[in-house]
DNA sequence: GTCTATATTAAGATAGAC
DNA sequence: GTCTATCTTAATATAGAC
């Protein structure tokens, strides 16, 4: 459920720093957290941060790499089982969601950083967090649409991942926005209609027609 | 072209404060910017920015004001056109795409409104940035479904949002994802496949299951 | 309206004792 | 490994001259 998990080969001071320094940048964000504030949060004064780490920089480094580590490992079971191709997509997008909208951390993070947009660390993120998901995602899309339509894999697959980071990072606008119920706030019913979407997306395709402005 | 429009009812100079601070502010955040770079933006000295604006907040304010203020009025014009409901959806995403990809001040903005979600701030974006263009899109979808199926347009018109904005945010990070190609770099047609998907989402909505689990 | 000079605060980081 | 004390820098903001 928590994002920040095993930090393995980190001793363990320097874990309950990644930790709560990873809590802090996820809320406020890197500027607004100082070394005190982090020391604060781990019942140390800050000159102790440097023993762990050699600056601000490397610390939040650090909190990147654990948080966004091994992201892969609970939602890749799905893909080893036996069920058939449209319900691997449907579990894959529910166990997503609940992901992505219990663990705040991640998703302030992940939404952080495509804001900063820094191409070293979107190829960390795309290949290190996501390539894995992704390609298994592919081919389950793959399995689902009919050969003849050849839907646009990358499309689908970021429409995924737009989708679901969107709707859960959509927070407080939402009730203010036209038609918002009480179910847009189950986690559960926002996973199946955005399974509905991309299904539909895929199967009902139709050939592609770009140029028909 | 450019989000910073008609910051009508400023001063001369307090309007090039604000488009100034605005750019600033989006490409590299509110912390991380000071009252002496939108000066020297200015070209004018840090202390003469408070004869216009009481303090940083102020001016950060002014900028959301005239950022967001009427983003509606470039895409309303479709609406009141004689064309078939699908045609206006497919004009209305079109639009909006060229939009949010060409206006990276007011798409940054948005992206780090949405990190700092405060409540205060959601209502104002909701209500007075987005409502207008939402119950024109509600109104379309209506007209594209048979009545039959009664898909939740709260979900889809959110599902534009997240579409329209995710994909043009993913920025450096697509190309590092499975599948990337030269043309989902093209604006128009992206904007093609998220009408795809969100009329396919529309149209072939099955009835309701909520508890499927 | 804009400037120079400055007050105040707080940040990142280091030195060196224990 | 953690601390106290401190250096250095840079931020917001104000006072008061022009």
């Amino acid at each position: 459920m928590n994002s920040s998990g095993n930090s393995t080969q980190l001793k363990p001071t320097a874990r309950r720093i990644v930790e709560q320094a990873a809590r802090l940048f996820a809320d406020q964000g890197y500027d607004l957290i100082s070394m005190r504030d982090i020391a604060k949060a781990c019942d140390i004064k800050a000159p102790s941060l440097y023993h762990h780490f050699s600056d601000k920089q490397s610390l939040y480094q650090a909190v990147l790499q654990a948080v966004f580590a091994q992201q892969n490992a609970e939602i890749a079971e799905v893909f080893v089982t036996q069920m058939a191709a449209e319900e691997k997509l449907h579990q894959v997008i529910l166990l997503s969601a609940r992901k992505i909208s219990s663990d705040h951390v991640f998703r302030q993070l992940l939404w952080r950083e495509l804001l900063q947009n820094d191409p070293e660390r979107m190829q960390f993120l795309a290949e290190e967090v996501m390539a894995q998901s992704c390609l298994q995602l592919q081919e389950i899309l793959q399995q689902i649409q009919p050969n003849s339509l050849q839907t646009d894999s990358h499309f689908a697959i970021t429409s995924v991942m737009g989708l679901l980071l969107f709707h859960f990072q959509l927070g407080a606008m939402r009730q203010y926005l036209p038609g918002a119920q009480a179910l847009h706030q189950d986690v559960d019913y926002l996973a199946e209609q955005i399974f509905h979407m991309i299904k539909s997306g895929v199967v009902y395709a139709p050939p592609q027609r770009i140029n028909d402005k």
